[in-house]
DNA sequence: CTAACGGCAGTTTTT
DNA sequence: CTGCCGTTAG
């Protein structure tokens, strides 16, 4: 039975059972697969008192002891296991983290460990960032590590790069130790010069980043509707000899470049191997412990096989599996909660799939999970500023609601509406240093800069529509390489000065900027630490004093330049160049010039984010909006088994992100494409007693009300005979409306019908 | 050479 | 439902 029909059955059939389960409903069809559920007996419980050990810190490091005092037995287990490859199986909100700041506090003060002989590897700069700082707090009374002995400190890709650069190797892989990063966008725009400037010919040009994937893990070129192969091979292999040709690295190469380098000679091979959030890890990750491993090393690792939600991203879900069989593996589990209240606890343990009592609540019993329906969006967006107004009087914070969603796009409904009514929200999404043209300037004049050859980051320079003088296009493209077809150019940046000049000379201060760009390296060595970037780029003029963002892009800039500053002169060990293409290195990683610990942005607001944002992050109120079927699990034409527990277990993770209220809505009506009616089917494994069921209006009544409501607030809604305008059909007249379609006559191009809360049309 | 039609895929996001 | 490719009909 396909997973499509099994949909359609469970939408169509009153379920036998409250407590019948589709996914084992669907394993009965399907042949077993692997799973990740950890064998009671093969785990190592904690002895019943550490206090010895304890006693024996407290002589060393009284501030550790009294720290490590405060953990439970699991915890302390974990931390003071000295044995050489120990897995923590850590359940949600257990504090892991916790554990592996400690682990480390008590390798490096008790067993004498020096940090630099660690490698401590996380998948996120903030989860990198928080167990530095937490490391850090540890030294209120003495000088605490410099950022040399925590320079294996940090996420998979910043380690990677640092191996890289000091790998005596590098060179046979054609590569220098000063190569630049390019992230996934500037990664991109290279393939697509690439396209332009070698007349390729690639299909799905738009979803390149999906069909290189495809290609690299399944040596698929055919994508959609292709018959036959297009040029995506090629394009591959002129981008990996330009790449190195040019010294540069995309996020991926990080990865795979230092696994080449470490199978050719091993470099180093650190005490410890600390990972974090160890079922995030892909091939190459997994790969890069293991060439980081030999068999005297230590290895700790801490993850969450209910928590894995990345598998798309290519996780492996086989991760456990191999260590539980693999026995010189020692594994111990985090099992207490301390988050979540003990009601929801339990509902969302009914979610996982091993369902002994590996998930303990150590919290009162607290109240009952709450499924609400209601009509559609618009009114559940109405309720929820009737909801939080209540909830904030009687002291909750804003900051502590949280509206949950499955996809990007149902979040924007509520967005508006939130707005509109005076309650303070904020959308959860990284903003991209793309979006700030300033920065985005700066960052591309600084890599030029200092990686001449970056010929992405040159062009990017003057072809920046708010702040560069030539237009970008195929036309300069092909202009440029007939200049410079036959001659020698000591980079790329000379060529193109060379080129500005010849052909563009009224672009005098342009051509200013590129002379100084080529002294940038030179500027930086000689003036040691009296730099003003700002000054010697000749900043001001190129912002232009009269445009309208003057003042904010300044702003912005200098804080920027600050940033820089004091990174690399915290960081700065004999060598400013090297400091300062580390910093790039940092602001490509991250996606933004904070690259500085400590400096955090408050939030202030109801936040409005994916499942998959708020993973890490809890609230005391949770709502998870429109869950109906087809949403969650999101409905897919080809979808896997895999998926759908996937799926599940992103349930999971939103129901345990709620310390004390938690609430899910479903939608009589909803707006969401591919959503079914009818709540999300996974509900039916959790038994009714842990659950209260709300019907909040009756479909009818509330279908007047919100068509009423929208009335009210956008006073433009259409009747028959409304003149209105269409961005591509241009004038017509209203056929006829209701609450949801509206019928539009654009004369030549006939009777177009559209959704009525989302149609483009303007009354004229 | 263009318009119309059939078929297929689409989510989530960090580095 | 949209965007895109490939085919086919005019």
């Amino acid at each position: 039975m396909s997973l499509k029909h099994l949909h359609r059955k469970l939408r169509n059939t009153d379920l036998p059972s409250e407590e019948f389960d589709p996914i084992s409903a669907f394993e009965s069809f399907e042949t077993p697969v692997i799973s990740n559920i950890i064998p009671p007996d093969r785990y190592t419980e904690p002895k019943e008192d550490y206090s010895d050990i304890i006693t024996k810190v407290e002589a060393k490091k009284p501030q550790l002891a009294s720290a490590l005092k405060k953990l439970n037995l699991y915890q302390q287990q974990a931390v003071f296991s000295e044995d050489q490859k120990l897995l923590l199986s850590a359940m949600v909100g257990s504090g892991k983290t916790t554990v592996l700041t400690h682990k480390v506090l008590y390798l490096h003060f008790i067993k004498g460990i020096p940090l630099s002989q660690m490698a401590v590897l996380t998948f996120t700069n903030k989860a990198a960032r928080e167990i530095k700082e937490r490391i850090l707090s540890f030294y209120e009374n003495s000088t605490p590590p410099n950022s040399d002995e925590l320079r294996y400190f940090g996420t998979f890709h910043s380690v990677a790069r640092q191996l890289i650069k000091e790998h005596p190797k590098l060179q046979e892989l054609g590569f220098t130790p000063d190569f630049s990063i390019m992230d996934q966008e500037a990664k991109e725009d290279f393939l697509q010069r690439l396209i332009v400037s070698h007349e390729l010919d690639v299909k799905y040009r738009n979803k390149l980043d999906k069909r290189l994937k495809l290609y690299r893990n399944e040596k698929q070129i055919i994508y959609g509707n292709m018959k036959n192969p297009d040029d995506l091979v090629q394009l591959l292999n002129i981008s990996r000899k330009e790449k190195q040709a040019n010294n540069l690295m995309d996020f991926d190469d990080l990865i795979s470049v230092i696994n080449w380098l470490l199978k050719l000679k091993k470099t180093f091979i650190p005490e410890w191997i600390i990972v974090d959030e160890f079922q995030d890890c892909n091939q190459e990750q997994i790969e890069l412990i293991q060439n980081l491993s030999d068999d005297q090393n230590h290895f700790f690792a801490v993850g969450d096989p209910n928590q894995s939600i990345y598998a798309w991203r290519g996780s492996t879900n086989v991760i456990f599996q191999n260590y539980i069989e693999d026995q010189s593996f020692v594994i111990m589990r985090l099992p207490l909660n301390y988050r979540t209240s003990g009601q929801l606890l339990n509902a969302a343990s009914c979610l996982l799939q091993q369902n002994n009592d590996a998930l303990q609540a150590t919290r009162d019993q607290g109240k009952k999970l709450i499924i609400r329906n209601h009509f559609d969006d618009h009114q559940e967006a109405y309720y929820y500023v009737q909801k939080f107004k209540e909830v904030h009087q009687k002291g909750t914070p804003w900051t502590e609601i949280a509206v949950l969603f499955r996809t990007r796009q149902q979040i924007a409904i509520f967005e508006s509406v939130f707005q509109l009514e005076g309650i303070p929200c904020e959308v959860v999404s990284k903003t991209k240093l793309r979006e700030q043209a300033a920065l985005f300037w700066l960052q591309n004049i600084l890599l030029s800069g200092l990686h001449p050859n970056d010929m992405d980051s040159i062009l990017r320079v003057f072809t920046s529509t708010d702040f560069g003088c030539l237009k970008a296009g195929k036309k300069l493209l092909s202009a440029y390489s007939k200049f410079t077809e036959g001659k020698e150019f000591a980079s790329k940046l000379e060529a193109f000065s060379c080129f500005l000049s010849e052909k563009y000379k009224k672009h005098a201060e342009y051509i200013d900027l590129c002379q100084r760009l080529m002294g940038l390296a030179d500027y930086l060595q000689s003036r040691k630490r009296d730099v003003n970037l700002y000054q010697y780029l000749s900043l001001d003029f190129f912002l232009k004093p009269t445009s309208i963002n003057y003042q904010d892009d300044v702003a912005d800039i200098k804080n920027a330049l600050n940033e820089l500053d004091h990174y690399t002169s915290k960081n700065y060990f004999g060598d400013w160049l090297e400091i300062y293409r580390a910093a790039l290195s940092q602001v490509s990683l991250e996606g933004h010039f904070q690259i500085n610990s400590g400096i955090q942005t408050e939030t202030k607001g109801v936040r409005l984010l994916t499942i998959h944002a708020a993973k890490g992050l809890e609230f005391d109120h949770v709502y998870l909006s429109g869950a109906n079927s087809g949403i969650i699990p999101l409905e897919r034409k080809k979808a896997g088994y895999d998926h759908l527990k996937e799926e599940k277990r992103l349930l999971f993770v939103a129901l345990t992100r709620a310390k004390n209220h938690m609430e899910i809505s479903w939608h009589t009506k909803s707006s969401a494409w591919n959503a079914q009616d009818g709540p999300s089917y996974f509900l039916n494994s959790i038994p009714s007693a842990l659950v209260e069921k709300v019907d909040t209006a009756p479909a009818k009544n509330s279908a007047i009300e919100t068509t009423q409501k929208v009335e009210s607030n956008d006073d433009s809604k259409w009747k028959v005979g409304t003149k209105v305008k269409h961005p591509k059909y241009g004038t017509g007249e209203i056929k006829s409306c209701n609450e949801q379609d509206v019928v539009c006559d654009f004369g030549k191009f006939g009777e177009k019908s559209f959704a009525s809360a989302w149609a483009p049309l303007v009354k004229i």
